[in-house]
DNA sequence: AGGGGGTATATAGGACCGATATAGGTCTTG
DNA sequence: CAAGACCTATATCGGTCCTATATACCCCCT
């Protein structure tokens, strides 16, 4: 599901210029589940009027560039609804957060509390925007944001739970920089073989 | 944080091959929280050998194509540890799954159920894996591991707490495609300031 | 014997993001 | 009241990354 597809959901929900199309990634409806940027938000939309499933029209307001406002077109109406129907790509979740967090032990107890501070106002403040008042876009708002309420709320009690066991790893003595290093840093040991055996079972630890 | 940062993290958990760290994304420790494809990889692990970041020795087994081998140099240890101090990106979360569901109200209920058996299996599995043994890639692996069970366990609660809400909703009488169509659909209407109005109204609703 | 799936590397093409440019408007605060 | 910060609004370039594909050989099952 590409953004053109997006932008044409959006605009299902009432005419909108690329701008307002942004806002909703980045502020409105969308904005826990979906992002698109300007430069691809603008292009689907040219390219959306040229395959006739939006129009645009200009609406010049004194000494500001024109605003161009898209609305939907049967066609593109249609073609929406059958997108709706095609196979979904698997929800993705990206977190350096947790990458991070996963090397707990080469960073400083203070670093790890920060980035789990920051991590956690993150969560508060989005399950707190999501379980606000019912504004609503379509029959389905509701249960979306209520979703998204209950899965930041979760997150936030598994932190304030558990945040403790992470900051005991960054502060048990033996990890960073100032513990003594391996022999193999600089470059392959002059053994292959053990060089292997040793590679074996850190793979098995790692999966 | 770019693919070669993550791949250099990869490599401080033990030397491997471009295959077995896409297998890392894939199945392994990074699973449920980044993703890597090949594309990306391998021209990240030619990088970083260029830079000195990392070594690699091809080990050569019979009539097989060269397994090459990577392993972080010291070099390569510092400029990781060093990644890890810098700002993060913010937790990204994308989900079809969800804009389709904001447009249940356009679907039969037999695909709004389908969708959300679907759905339902993919966090059942996931919380299931996670939950898992603890076979320990780095100290934090644990932490990280049941915060992903947790989040995704939460999921599945609220899904089937919810579930008929939306399936209520694409059940409905005056959905979908029979629904009367509306007077503006083809192109934009003659009165611009009426339209003008509706869309006014529309963009109240959905903010 | 043949197909399916696993190991393993590599690249071309396209989708998308981040940053930047432009340009005027409104709000804030010293 | 004026300077600076932020908002509206469109647009594009460079670079990163994913998808799909190609290659080549193995093992296992039927």
């Amino acid at each position: 599901m590409d953004v053109r597809t997006l932008c044409l959901g959006a605009l299902t929900l009432g005419d909108a210029t690329g701008y307002e199309i942004r806002k909703m990634f980045e502020d409105g409806v969308f904005s826990h589940f979906l992002e698109a940027s300007y430069g691809s938000i603008y292009p689907a939309l040219t390219r959306l009027t040229e395959e006739g499933l939006v129009t645009c029209h200009s609406e010049q307001q004194e000494k500001r560039p024109d605003k161009k406002i898209y609305s939907v077109t049967a066609k593109g109406r249609t073609a929406f609804t059958e997108a709706l129907l095609e196979p979904l790509a698997e929800d993705k979740f990206r977190s350096e957060f947790l990458f991070v967090m996963l090397f707990a032990h080469l960073l400083t107890p203070e670093r790890v509390k920060g980035l789990i501070d920051e991590k956690l106002s993150e969560h508060k403040e989005l399950a707190e925007r999501l379980s606000g008042p019912a504004d609503i876009g379509t029959p389905a708002a509701d249960f979306i944001k209520d979703f998204g309420a209950v899965v930041h709320q979760a997150s936030v009690d598994y932190l304030e739970k558990n945040r403790h066991k992470v900051e005991a790893i960054a502060g048990a003595p033996s990890s960073r920089a100032h513990a003594p290093q391996q022999d193999e840093d600089a470059a392959p040991s002059a053994s292959p073989d053990k060089n292997k055996d040793r590679r074996q079972k850190e793979l098995a630890r790692i999966r």
